[in-house]
DNA sequence: GCAAGGTC
């Protein structure tokens, strides 16, 4: 019996198939994979019995990224990467899949292919296809083994339709993809490269870490750009309008009335209006048009959709409102959120949908409403074969769902539900028109006649706020007051997420699951700050970056580039045009812009010149430099760093870490001045040497590390002299005595991701670390002088020398503390404090105690 | 350290 492999592009997928492949008949196991399942089932395959396994995989597979050695920013000239060797590297390698396709390839004779049914769908097609066509059984199989399923919804109907007309896969929009990753990735980091090291090294207040260039954020960031420009040019216009108050009868309120001409740019013109105007006395109803009108009901929801509601009603921004979505459809709350769809499957069974939902608190009466009378049919929306729009899966309570935002996207997903089954919305239009003299005025209101969805909206309800009063046509009404009024244009206002969200979409910028990283991203770049109304407001570098390009090449930052790029590329996917000519032309193009921007870079560089400041002019003085014995700045503004005007070197720093000078003291290899860094009271603080910290002078020490990982075999500062033994919670760091952390004597692990201290004793004048092991679990041992006055020590002795995790004195003092509270803690019990032992792993302790924190390396 | 695209 052969066995056929089922691949979907994720476990939610995969279950949702075999489940209708099977009829809900089948066997579920956990794959090698923590992400993905495997469903089991027996059944047929082309009239014969089969074995089917349905699994999936997590989106992509692989990802494309330069060799090892393009990655170095120091030794790379950016334009090396246009032509720089790539390669395909596992996307998520803690997930596994690979070896988890692997395996379960290797007893498969047929393999049918259920990514989703766009490009990115049928690139995957082709990692899951290398990875598993050369494990596959080949014995007495010369028949076809690779198909491909094509469905456009995840319905009964469509998925045994596809099953029962199987296709191939296709390369061409698979090759199409691969294009576009390449060229994605030469472009963008070519750019980045290039702009952050060149304005980085110029300027001192940028605040960002990151000076990056992308094909989506940077017309993302360019629609904001616009809008300010928009604003600073707004040139304010002045206009005139008659205002004018009438009365219906005496005992009724006065009402203002709208002028049929809104407003005059002309004073002349305007003032010959009022006084025709003014000469009455009285305004004479002419007609009186009430008129019912529609609201019409929304759209099933997409993702886009969701997002821009998110952003402007529920102050929720798109990045939070997908991690939000995210783990409301990962807990079976909603459905799958990342959807262009907009249109209902067919079979979509609203009625058990509604019964699921009657029981809720907020609109479980409205529910049971719209099954009473009968619930709407659905709007036409499109169908783009994706998902179905985004629906609740299970009626929830504020409780269960836990976080308030959670709950409230939640609840907007339920409202628009039924919304989407309710009657459209019904008002009546009245509009009162007025004639004074010949002139024309007029008066508008709405009443509502049948709320429909507004019911369950209420926040998209009529407003009748405004009541018209009761009159006939004909009526003479008294004009209270007539005046002109002098007015000016108001410029438009930053750019709202929600509208910038409409702008990317119409534009092709990002997809539904993209569009949110990349608003997010020219955040975190300090290219635009979120301004209240969830408005995006440039900075100044977000300004100069736009405007900069505008100035080299406009191309850069235009919104219809990523467009264009897209037409050329589709030219593989529909077979056209060959992959390699397609990617040749266009990485060509690209380096051809990339070199004119370098050329041209000055013209940008003038824009920064006038808004920020020189390095040289930044920071304040900080420490000595090595080389030239002068003070450096310390420049705060991200990245943080040191920079030495006479030496022209700046010397990176760690992010989000005080500096403090450090007593002077200098590093025997370089004679640069030390510095401390500390992450606040509660943390972790330890010595660094700005050269070694960018530099390291040993081989077994990683870029970016302090004294406390330093090797130096003569160095009071070094690991090598105050390591005292292998972290309690993690795999690599060790515990090092921290100098700087008298009188409250601490050690503290040294691998930046740990965040583990060992709070030692108050009372120490000073504390040194021994050359001698512990016998029982091999930590160096302490030296610890007491004060006199405070020692815990009997007979008042002062002096104590001992192993800190075993040694009955020490022992009772010490305790355990996580610098950040959002590491996960590893108990440290009794029994846990002898896990220093269990760093030789079974080998021998070495003697030499370089040697021996060194073997903890490995 | 870089892009954008999948998804957990």
């Amino acid at each position: 019996m052969k066995t056929v492999l089922m691949v979907a592009e994720k476990p939610s997928l995969a279950a949702s198939i075999a489940k209708i492949l099977s009829r809900n008949s089948c066997n579920t196991r956990k794959g090698l994979s923590s992400a993905c399942s495997v469903h089991e089932y027996p059944g047929d395959f082309q009239g014969q019995s089969a074995h089917f396994k349905v699994t999936s995989v997590c989106g992509h597979v692989m990802c494309i990224d330069f060799e090892g050695k393009y990655n170095n920013w120091e030794k790379v000239d950016p334009s090396e990467l246009f032509h720089a060797p790539t390669f395909k590297k596992e996307a998520n390698p803690k997930l596994n899949i690979p070896k988890f396709l692997e395996k379960e390839a290797k007893d498969s004779d047929i393999v049918v292919l259920w990514l989703d049914c766009d490009k990115e769908g049928e690139n995957i097609c082709f990692e899951v296809l290398d990875i598993v066509m050369p494990v596959m059984k080949r014995q007495n199989n010369k028949g076809r083994v690779v198909y491909r399923a094509q469905f456009s919804s995840i319905t009964d109907k469509d998925i045994h339709a596809a099953m029962n007309s199987l296709g191939e896969p296709n390369e061409n929009e698979s090759l199409c993809v691969e294009a576009r990753q390449e060229l994605d990735l030469r472009v963008g980091c070519a750019f980045t490269r290039f702009q952050t090291k060149y304005f980085q090294g110029k300027y001192g207040n940028l605040d960002s870490s990151l000076i990056s260039y992308g094909p989506c954020q940077t017309p993302t960031l360019g629609f904001c750009v616009e809008r300010h420009d928009k604003i600073q040019s707004f040139k304010p216009e002045t206009y005139w309008q008659l205002d004018v108050e009438v009365k219906g009868s005496n005992d009724e309120p006065t009402f203002n009335l709208n002028w049929s001409r809104v407003r005059l740019f002309d004073q002349q013109v305007a003032i010959h209006y009022l006084n025709k105007v003014k000469d009455n006395k009285l305004a004479i109803v002419q007609s009186i048009k009430t008129k019912e009108k529609v609201k019409q009901r929304p759209q099933a929801l997409n993702t886009v959709e969701m997002l821009r509601v998110a952003s402007s009603s529920l102050n929720i921004g798109p990045q939070q409102t997908m991690q939000a979505a995210e783990s409301l459809y990962t807990r079976g709350y909603i459905s799958y959120p990342r959807t262009e769809t907009t249109h209902y499957p067919e079979n979509f069974e609203f009625r058990s949908s509604l019964n699921q939902l009657a029981s809720g608190n907020l609109w479980g009466s409205y529910v049971k409403k719209l099954i009473d009378i009968g619930y709407s049919k659905p709007r036409k929306g499109t169908d783009v074969g994706d998902h179905p729009p985004i629906t609740p899966m299970r009626n929830a309570t504020e409780q269960e769902i836990g976080s308030f935002d959670n709950w409230r996207l939640y609840e907007y997903i339920v409202r628009h539900f039924l919304a989407t089954l309710s009657p459209d919305c019904k008002y009546l239009h009245k509009e009162i028109v007025f004639l004074i003299g010949e002139e024309k005025f007029s008066c508008t209101g709405n009443s509502p006649l049948e709320p429909g969805f507004t019911e369950i909206m209420p926040w998209m309800s009529i407003d009748d706020s405004q009541t018209l009063p009761n009159l006939q046509e004909g009526k003479k009404c008294a004009i209270e007051k007539v005046a002109l009024v002098e007015r000016k244009t108001g410029p438009p206002d930053y750019l709202t997420e929600s509208e910038l969200i409409t702008l990317m979409e119409k534009h092709g910028i990002g997809t539904d699951a993209s569009i949110s990283t990349h608003i997010n991203n020219i955040g975190q770049r300090n290219y635009v700050t979120v301004v209240s109304g969830r408005r995006l407001q440039p900075t100044n570098l977000g300004i100069m970056l736009v405007h900069g390009y505008k100035k080299i090449d406009a191309d850069l930052a235009l919104p219809t580039m990523r467009s264009a790029v897209e037409k050329q590329l589709n030219l593989i996917a529909l077979g056209k045009a060959e992959h390699k000519d397609v990617t040749k032309h266009a990485v060509t193009i690209f380096q051809q812009k990339f070199l004119f921007f370098v050329q041209n870079v000055l013209s940008m560089d003038r824009l920064f010149e006038v808004t920020f400041t020189p390095l040289s002019q930044s920071g304040k003085p900080l420490s000595r430099c090595g080389k030239c014995r002068r003070y450096m700045k310390h420049i705060t503004a991200a990245p943080p760093r040191l920079y030495c005007s006479t030496c022209d070197d700046t010397y990176d720093l760690p992010a989000k870490t005080n500096v403090k000078m450090y007593k002077e003291l200098k590093c025997p290899l370089d004679d640069f001045e030390l510095l401390v860094c500390s992450t606040g009271s509660q943390g972790k603080s330890y010595l660094l040497c700005p050269y070694c910290y960018n530099h390291p002078p040993f081989r077994d020490m990683r870029k970016g590390s302090g004294c406390n990982s330093c090797t130096h075999p003569g160095c009071i500062h070094s690991r090598s002299t105050l390591g005292v033994s292998p972290c309690i919670s993690c795999e690599n760091g060790i515990l090092v005595l921290d100098p700087t952390s008298a009188p409250k004597w601490k050690l503290a692990c040294n691998d930046n991701r740990c965040s583990t201290v060992v709070t030692l004793f108050q009372d120490a004048h000073r504390i040194s670390v021994s050359e001698d092991a512990c016998e029982k679990c091999a930590a160096y041992e302490l030296i610890v002088d007491f004060h006199k006055e405070k020692t815990p020590l009997e007979k008042n002795e002062t002096k104590h020398t001992g192993c800190v995790f075993c040694d009955p004195i020490f022992s009772g003092l010490i305790k355990l503390k996580q610098a950040r509270l959002t590491v996960k803690r590893k108990p440290f019990s009794t029994r846990g404090r002898g896990r220093g032992r269990s760093r030789g792993r079974g080998k021998r302790v070495p003697k030499d105690k370089m040697s021996q924190l060194a073997a903890y390396f490995v």
